[in-house]
DNA sequence: CTCGGTGTTCGGAC
DNA sequence: CGTCCGAACACCGA
């Protein structure tokens, strides 16, 4: 599920489910290598309410003012839902903190590369893992910089959480596509003027698909619907092609992202 | 049966 | 230090 959009979709779930209701308890399945809260941060959270669902990049928080909080992320295959009264647990691993209420927020997570810990504080606990700005707040001059600088194909400068948080593989493939770049094109190569396009591209993509979520349409002619060789390009008459770059597959169009 | 994936991390090389 | 590469993590579906 989890690039930017789906993520924020995930807080707004917890936002709407999990908050101002005491925490009783927990209970999980199937969570060998799933790394989740230790006895000791679970005992931190029992008694407690979380009041704020925030989102940075890919990370979900809830807590409150005097914490403590949780921190969530959600790997390749990860969702966070709240349900009430009992429900089926699920076969692949899973986490569930029960409130009062018969509330429960379920933490899925299929494919166990996602974890949740339990922290003091998002800003301080952000500081000191050093990930980026967050895609949706960072600001054009603070973007045309960092790509301005990075010397690597801009593909893997978009995914880098360090430098900008939020975007992975599909994304940041939708964004070059649409504004014409190849994946492959260094940060440093393009002037300023290219970048605030890129810049502007993917404020759009992102916006699109926050919309989305609420039932916002999709275009058509997007790379989304196309992602595989040999596919028509929904833009010009080139075809898409895959390649690896940043260590990841990227689809293209050979014709018009040069 | 094998391959690949909306993600990250680690070690090693340059 | 910045960057690149391959491998690893675990699971499921094509």
């Amino acid at each position: 599920m989890p690039e930017l959009p789906e993520c924020e979709a995930n807080r707004r779930r917890v936002e709407d489910g999990a908050l101002n209701r005491t925490i009783t308890g927990f209970s999980e399945g199937n969570v060998t290598h799933l790394d989740l809260p230790t006895p000791s941060e679970r005992k931190r959270l029992e008694g407690r309410q979380f009041t704020e669902a925030r989102r940075h990049g890919k990370l979900i928080f809830a807590g409150s003012a005097t914490g403590p909080w949780i921190s969530v992320h959600l790997g390749m295959t990860g969702w966070l839902d709240c349900v009430d009264g009992s429900f089926e647990p699920p076969n692949w691993g899973h986490f569930v903190i029960c409130f009062e209420g018969d509330r429960r927020l379920v933490f899925h997570n299929r494919r166990k590369l996602g974890w949740m810990k339990v922290i003091d504080d998002p800003a301080t606990y952000l500081d000191d893992t050093g990930v980026g700005p967050d895609a949706m707040e960072m600001g054009e001059n603070a973007f045309v910089d960092m790509l301005g600088k990075s010397r690597g194909a801009i593909k893997a400068a978009l995914m880098d959480q360090k430098k900008i948080a939020g975007i992975g593989n599909l994304y940041s493939d939708e964004t070059l596509y649409q504004v014409g770049i190849s994946p492959k094109a260094k940060g440093s190569d393009l002037d300023a003027a290219t970048l605030k396009k890129v810049h502007s591209a993917l404020c759009d993509v992102l916006d699109t698909l926050l919309a989305a979520n609420d039932g916002g349409p999709v275009p058509k002619d997007w790379l989304r619907h196309r992602r595989e060789a040999g596919a028509a390009c929904g833009l010009c008459d080139g075809t898409i092609r895959k390649a690896t770059v940043g260590g990841r597959t990227a689809f293209y169009c050979s014709e018009h992202q040069s």
